[in-house]
Parts: structure tokens; C-alpha cells; sequence
DNA sequence: AGAAATTCTGACCCATCAGTCAATTCATTT
DNA sequence: AAATGAATTGACTGATGGGTCAGAATTTCT
């Protein structure tokens, strides 16, 4: 079955086109924000026409939808490939709180589109991500719930201390400048010593 | 002279009627982003028509222009007299601290448009903003690096501290509900016992 | 009351931009 | 070389929204 092969080769070259797009889009979208990105100036940032980005995708929600779903699998995966390493909880929040603050780092588009830019998502997109968002809380909270169980962790709000170091550790796309004088993994194991001591039961 | 008792009562009336505009406006641009809000939006939201606001504004960056500017004004008066007292290094960093946490919760609108959107004010507005920024960030770095040299703070790069601190008190914007289980107070100190703890030298 | 200033209205213009579509080019297969 | 289908173009539409303006309504002053 030769059209089978042809197929394929054919959904590849899309999926490579769509990825490109998606990249060229998340990048203008986190420097301009959303709605001051037209799908002209994704298009021509690639050298295409408007009509090759409606060619691959059905619009510009899609686009942002895609990005959307993008940013979530990769740090889901990253978070619960932690989680399952059963490190003791002060090791398993530090792990945690470093890998989160070097995806941010990692991918500033991604985090600014994926904190600041909900509200353009239509509302049931937008339950998803709520949703989404909390079961990421919830590892962190159940890491640090744990620690307070083990007598390490002072017996503080949980959702406090993890909005705390969420909120840490996304502001880093705000200054965080690829070659500055500390690298990511400086920094990220800054804060996590911060925090860790600033919650460290004494 | 009547007319001056008189330029003077107009005056107070366009005030409060702009500050009114600004409010409701402000409220607006935090819910749903400033783009997605048209000036038709704002003037219904007070039962006007989008005329009046084209008679207390020259246009749609004006408006948001003087959101910045009263935002800037409200927080760095705050801070400076925090200043003033001339308190010993960690508890001038902790007031200090929970007086930006305060003002988030306080103002969760001003923060959403303060850091999220100010990409879209002209370039020239944005280097203010970028300069005022800068400048209350250091009156928190002074306050850490006095705390390092009285031998009481770590010796982190300060800047790392303080960018932690403020992302971590701003990030309540996106949590905090008026009413909730905690009251801004109760958090903020939280907050800055997390902070003093994680950077206390030990 | 009547003049003068102030405030407000609603219709209008114009630029921008999401999204469509028929037609064309290009690549691949037979 | 002809046929098939994928990829691309560019012109078009329709809606939205910023901003203008001439005049109407209202308030204030004399």
C-alpha cells in the first residue's frame, strides 16, 4: 500500500509546518500578548502567507489552544516523572520547586502565555486549564503536605507556601536573561534553599 | 475673581468624574486583559456613552497611562515612609514586604494591569515604567544588602532575592479572594516569615 | 430670562484583522 | 505526459472598535 506510506509522510510534513507555526506564534504571543499578534505577522515571521497558517490550522483559538496543550504535556510529564522518584519530602519538594522554576526559565514564552494569556481562551477551555492547573498545585501540596506529616515542614497553609513558590518562581520570566551572570540552575537552587529553610521546621 | 472659584469647581468635577473612569476602566482591563476592552465597554460599565470618556480622555492609552500613574503613586508613597522609619534591616525587609503583599491583595486589579500589561504603552511610557520599576526594586535590594553586611541575611545575589520576593507577593493576585479563609494580613506575614526564615544566615 | 460655558449624544468614518474562497502552482504517481 | 492531490496565493468580506464631530441638552452665571 504505497498510499499508506505516502500518508504518512505526508502527516509528518504537516505536523513539522504545524510546530514551526506553533513556535513562531508562541514566541510573538508572549512578547506582544495575544491579541496584538495578527495571524499575518505569525505567517510572514516564517515567511508564509496568512492563508498557509489557516491551511494547518482552523483558527487563531486553535493556535493558541495547541500551545496551550503543548506547555501542559511537557510539564506534567517532567512533574510527575519527579513524583515518582519517592524521594523524602524536603529532597522531593527541592526537586520539584527546581525542575518548575527551570521550565520557567527554560521556555519564558510558554510561561508568560501560560499564566498571563488564559482569559483568551473560550470558557471551557479555560475550565480545563483551571482544572490542569490545580492537579499541578496539588503535587506540590502533597510534597509539602507530607513534610509537615514528617515534622519538617512548618505546619503553614499549603496552599500559601505553594502559590508562594509558583509565584517565585514564574516571576523569573519577567529578568531572567539567557547568558546573565547565573545560570538557571543557579537560581533555581536559590530558591529552592530559600524556601526550603523559610519552611523548615526549627 | 468668580472664575477662578469657578475653573477651580469644574476642575474638582472632571476629577472625579476621570477617576471614576479610571476605576471602572481599571477593573475592566484587569478581568479581561486591555485589549479585549473596548471604550464602549468602560462608558456602559458607568452607564455613559463612549463619548464621554473621549471628553475626559484624549484616547484609549491615556486611560491605561493614568491607571500606571496612579498605581505608581499609591505604592511607592507607601513604601517610602516605610522607609522613613528607620527600622533595624529584617524587620525594615518584613514591613516592607508585607506592605507590597498588602497593596496586591488590596488592589488585585492594579497589580494584573501594573505587571502584565505594560506592553502596551507606548515605548517611551514603558521605559518610565522600566526606570520606576528599577527603582523600587532597589529600595528592597538596600534594605537586604544592609541586612547582609549586619551579618543577619545570607549573602545571595540580592537582586534574585527580591525578584523572589515580589513575584511570590505578586502571584496572590491570582489567588486571593476577599473574604477568603485568610485575610491579607494573615498571609502577608506568613509570607514575610518564609522569606526572613529562607534568608536568614545561620 | 437669556447668554455662555459645559457636558453629553449619536451618527459617522476609517483602519485593522479574522476568516473565506476560487484559482494557481507544485509535487507525486502512473 | 497526463492526472491526481497537496500546498500556496491573493483578493475579498464582514465585523469590530478607535476616534471624530456637529449639534443637542444641561448647568451656571449675569
Amino acid at each position: 500500500m504505497k498510499t499508506k506510506v505516502r500518508e504518512e509522510l505526508k502527516l509528518k510534513k504537516q505536523a513539522y509546518v504545524q510546530e514551526e507555526i506553533l513556535t513562531a506564534a508562541a514566541t510573538l504571543f508572549a512578547e506582544t500578548g495575544i491579541r496584538a499578534v495578527t495571524i499575518d505577522d505569525i505567517a510572514s515571521s516564517l515567511g508564509y502567507t496568512k492563508s498557509v497558517v489557516y491551511y494547518y490550522f482552523k483558527n487563531k483559538n486553535q493556535v493558541l489552544w495547541e500551545i496551550f496543550q503543548r506547555i501542559h504535556e511537557a510539564w506534567s510529564q517532567d512533574m510527575t516523572s519527579i513524583m515518582e522518584s519517592d524521594l523524602p519530602p524536603a529532597e522531593l519538594l527541592g526537586a520539584m520547586i527546581r525542575q518548575h522554576a527551570l521550565n520557567v526559565m527554560g521556555r519564558k514564552a510558554w510561561t508568560a502565555i501560560y499564566f498571563r494569556d488564559q482569559g483568551e481562551l473560550t470558557t471551557d477551555q479555560q475550565k480545563i486549564i483551571v482544572k490542569r492547573k490545580r492537579e499541578y498545585d496539588q503535587l506540590f501540596k502533597s510534597a509539602y503536605t507530607k513534610g509537615v506529616e514528617a515534622g519538617i515542614f512548618r505546619d503553614i497553609p499549603t496552599y500559601l507556601v505553594v502559590s508562594g513558590i509558583i509565584g517565585m518562581a514564574n516571576f523569573t520570566h519577567a529578568w531572567f536573561k539567557e547568558g546573565g551572570a547565573m545560570s538557571p540552575e543557579e537560581i533555581a537552587d536559590h530558591y529552592v534553599e530559600i524556601i526550603l529553610n523559610g519552611c523548615k521546621k526549627n
